[in-house]
DNA sequence: CTGGCCGAGATTGTCAACCATTTTGAGATT
DNA sequence: AATCTCAAAATGGTTGACAATCTCGGCCAG
């Protein structure tokens, strides 16, 4: 009961914002983060159809790689699509993320970490660093967005210097649907804490002690359950 | 050191099987199984390239079909590309199927097959049943394939019947590699074993009873470590 | 001989126009 | 009221052409 019939997205949604010297390579991957951006951000609310024509009109590109992009959020659990019948955004349920996606997060990141530990090196450390001083930034400024950007840099570097080809392909799958999640229940760490946290992991991973970080990781990740339900702890 | 210098794969390695009715949908799925079974068969092996223009020739289709299935397969963890040159076959370690595969099935199969319990129809049941008779008849015929085809049918019935999106398609992405890998390292059960084992968990599930069902399960799924190796167990 | 520049070939990325296939919904028919 | 029919809407796939990028071997200067 939004639109009464006619086209979905008669408002031009996706600002085409087109960032100066922003080239960042092949096409695909442009389109492919515009969406995922509007999916998760909530400019797009599951059950919305994604038509091929209206989008690759809308972002000044053809067919094709806005169908490979929608392939993409496909894999990422974004959209789901049917033969024919186009793509839809996808919703994500509470008890899916609490039982399925964060215990898989888990294992990737315990996993990740483990492995990296042995491999950081100074120039990822500084990375690391970086991105707890755009937290902060972020904080300063009160943007939601450029926080969790940073955290998700902070994660993402240390899963690729694991080295780990599978789990790292696996966190890029995960992890968009945990963050949508988060958006749309607004369930969020206060700025203050996010930034405390990673300073706390940075810290932990400079020991390079297994014992020490993956501890540290595990209280990182595990998400207070939701703060609405009751929910009785299964046996 | 395979092959010296010139075309990759001269001789037609995809016998385009052309099964008589089999008209199975769109043309991109078609593609993509025949190269996911190619990839797991063994006929490409890893560090293999797979070149667009080569494959739609030999596959008859145009190079877009191509295009898509091979990014179907980059998620599904069986090749890796890279912008402007192209998909390379991937191999998994061991290491990362035992700590990281494995454990993920473990999570998706716990959590979907305690869903599936209350949903499971008669027909279901029937249709497990099939498997198993089709289990037995592929250790009459000695064919690995179909055992493996049917091993891989019987867990899609359970997990497609708990409804739960995100685990089913991860389920798709996970399980590839995972076949891939016991495929590579010729790590099988033995065809009785195998049988034997999901007889139990049709036994299981028919009780519907979590406490009967998810210990045989995580019995089944629970991989006897590498032969090989000795693996100190990590603390 | 070594190292770097250069250009040709190979391959992927994108475009545009076109047609086939399928779904869907609004009317028309019974 | 139920069903049938058909045209509109979207996706699936094809073709042919270019553009962009990587790779690799030869050539030249040091």
């Amino acid at each position: 009961m939004s639109t009464p019939t006619p086209s979905e997205l008669d408002p031009p949604v996706l600002a085409v914002v087109a960032e100066p010297g922003a080239k960042a390579g092949p096409r695909v991957q442009q389109v492919t983060e515009i969406l995922r951006t509007a999916i998760i951000s909530g400019r797009f609310e599951p059950g919305d159809r994604l038509i091929e024509s209206a989008l690759s009109a809308e972002l000044g590109t053809s067919r094709g790689p806005v169908r490979e992009a929608l392939r993409q959020l496909e894999n990422e659990g974004l959209v789901m699509s049917f033969p024919y019948r186009g793509a839809v955004v996808l919703g994500v349920s509470d008890e899916e993320v609490q039982e399925v996606l964060i215990p898989i997060r888990l294992t990737l990141e315990r996993y990740s970490w483990a492995q990296a530990l042995e491999k950081l090196t100074d120039d990822d450390f500084a990375e690391l660093g970086k991105q707890i001083w755009l937290m902060e930034q972020a904080g300063k400024a009160n943007d939601l967005i450029k926080l969790v950007e940073a955290d998700l840099a902070f994660h993402e570097i240390v899963i690729s210097a694991s080295g780990q080809l599978h789990t790292v392909q696996l966190w890029r799958t995960i992890w968009p649907r945990i963050r949508a999640y988060f958006y749309r229940y607004e369930r969020f760490r206060s700025f203050e804490e996010t930034v405390e946290e990673h300073r706390e992991l940075l810290d932990a991973l400079q020991t390079r002690d297994p014992a020490i970080v993956l501890p540290a990781l595990q209280r990182h990740i595990d998400v207070p359950a939701p703060p609405a339900a009751p929910k009785v702890r299964r046996a």
